[in-house]
DNA sequence: ATTAGCACTCATCTCTTGTGAGTGCTAAAA
DNA sequence: TTTTAGCACTCACAAGAGATGAGTGCTAAT
């Protein structure tokens, strides 16, 4: 009873990771052979029978070896002990990637996204930090030219946003520094998009001295927020998909790779939660596009202080090790973290 | 002898003005039959044999009609007269994509690489601004935090370019003012490639009374400009490359869409040289990169103010509507001049 | 100078056939 | 009762054989 459990769990592993290396359907031969269990091939045949009509695998046709579904790929991620080291070789190339000399959060971003495609041979995405939950601190503003604004904000991470602002009429310096030390003081340890709707509020209400001056502080700020974080994601090793065998059919991979190219598309697959920062594992028709259903997409969240702030991950083949991929986003993920924050002490 | 140079060149403009049209090897039935010509296809076979012995057709197998070499196409397109117009709809097109509240370069940028894909249906490319020889202007530094400068950068185009600088020690607003005072003195109006080759010289140099302030202010603004541009490309539509039928093959337009991850191979596509505002049309093995050898690289400067800063283009098969994109390239790049202009008012 | 005519080439399509890896089922062996 | 040997069957895929047809170059007649 316990004992043929645990056959037809190695029998399932076998078919996962033969078809892993090779993508060419799992017959009982081929399992007997590589994996010399001490089954004859029928024996096998039966277990496989039992697997194919229980969901875990399918048969591309009758005469061909097995080969997982999606559901046969779950039940092996969940069955993966998490605890796959990385090699010591792997480690150093990503340390050595990031090990440059790091001023802008964009350079280690788009770092990032090479790194992963890299390593994994399979397609890394990061979406660039979202700030909408971090924790106003401080406003400067700093006119640069007649009607040319500079804003810089200072968020609770350390994180420093700066961002040009063009006005429709003069303005000079004491009055934005008037603006700024009424911003600062209004918005003290607001979230930023606490920040947003206050100023909402704000913008129809406020009859009090500051009116004016107050009014022409929050529409800047406003604009500063809104449009300072234009959705922006780095991609990179888009190529690697056409080097897999499963993805020689053109039509299928070129809807792929144009999804790829439609930001609010990924934005879509990577879910509109930013705050958990649990690893997700989208095993084919568990993504969010269809089409993705051939693919296995991995993301982790990452952080900035505490917050989680983004997601990054890879686009693979189902078909891809499982174990090393989830390993090195996840440390992908850390490095980036650490990286981060470095930037902001 | 004057008729026959016109036959000849009638039927080269049929040959690749059909293969153009649908990808197959023209013969001479098929141009007698489309361009209803008063010769027979025995004549025509000998002026198409004749193009063949000069270069500018050839012929995939002995059975097949011609197709055009990159000289053919390259004599198609310098006889080429200029002055295609757009159609209407194509004008409204590209305004309507620019039509949107553009308050930053970036977002100009981005958009262009879309809009040159979408309506040629092929790869739009677009450099980032470089701003090497835009004049200096002014300078002004912010301390926005204990060991975080802004160096916040006025170019003569109008342009600003702002920069984040971390300082290994503690600096006070006052000796910003000062440096901030003797650099606009010292670098007006240079460009900024000479304002760096100066600055290197000065940190050399420099013993007067300014030397520690002004050692200092040299080496910040040199980090804000040096890295302040890093190649930053915007690329949209490598999909559309998939569509064509002469990029079937795999391997071969894996390696293009590799050429177009790679940041560095695309600048060298681009040449090094972003002085000239004119059209450049590479055909085939006129690429500067082997694997482009089958398609077609159309590119030209764009503006800020009267200096070209960028260049943009479109890749795509070498049979292309040489007369449609060409006019679309060089509109597009006079709507991204325009639009730049607009935000530096 | 042009063209009809003809023999020739060669990619491409269709059809056939053979091969082999795989299956499920059954009956014998353990 | 479980395992396995044996066997008939399936079916993708490869190789080979024609047939087709769009194209050619050359030559001799117009």
């Amino acid at each position: 009873m316990l004992e043929i459990e645990k056959r037809r769990k190695f029998i399932m592993e076998a078919v996962i990771s033969s078809y892993i290396d090779t993508a060419e359907p799992v017959g009982s031969g081929t399992i007997k052979r590589r994996y010399k269990i001490s089954l004859s091939s029928a024996s096998i045949r039966n277990v496989l029978s039992d697997l194919e009509r229980e969901g875990f695998l399918s048969q591309p046709h009758t005469s061909a070896g097995r080969i997982p579904t999606d559901k046969g790929y779950r039940y092996y991620v969940d069955s993966l002990t998490r605890a796959r080291e990385l090699e010591e070789e792997e480690r150093e190339f990503i340390e050595e990637e990031y090990n440059f000399n790091r001023v802008e959060m964009e350079e280690i971003i788009e770092k990032t996204s090479h790194v992963l495609s890299q390593i994994t041979e399979q397609a890394g995405i990061i979406l660039f930090p979202s700030f909408q939950s971090s924790r106003f601190k401080r406003i400067q503003l700093v006119l640069v030219a007649p009607q040319v604004l500079l804003v810089v904000l200072v968020t609770g991470a350390g994180l420093i946003k700066n961002k040009l602002v063009r006005l429709e009429e003069d303005i000079n310096q004491d009055e934005l520094d008037k603006m700024a030390r009424f911003l600062n003081d209004e918005l003290k340890n607001m979230s930023l998009s606490e920040v947003r709707d206050h100023l909402r509020k704000k913008i129809k209400q406020e009859t009090g001295p500051f009116f004016f001056v107050s009014r022409r502080a929050a529409e800047i700020i406003r604009m500063a927020i809104a449009r300072s974080y234009p959705l922006r994601i780095s991609l990179d090793g888009t190529s690697y998909i056409l080097d897999k065998p499963e993805f020689q059919n053109m039509a299928r991979t070129r809807a792929i790779i144009r999804l790829l190219e439609n930001k609010e598309a990924i934005q879509e697959l990577f879910g509109r939660d930013m705050s958990e920062q649990n690893m997700k594992v989208y095993i084919g028709k568990e993504n969010k596009s269809e089409y993705l259903n051939d693919c296995t997409f991995i993301s982790q969240g990452y952080c900035l202080g505490k917050k989680v702030v983004g997601r990054l991950g890879v686009i693979g083949p189902r078909r891809m090790k499982y174990a090393r991929v989830m390993s090195l986003v996840d440390y992908i993920s850390n490095v980036v973290s650490r990286n981060l924050d470095r930037i902001n002490h």
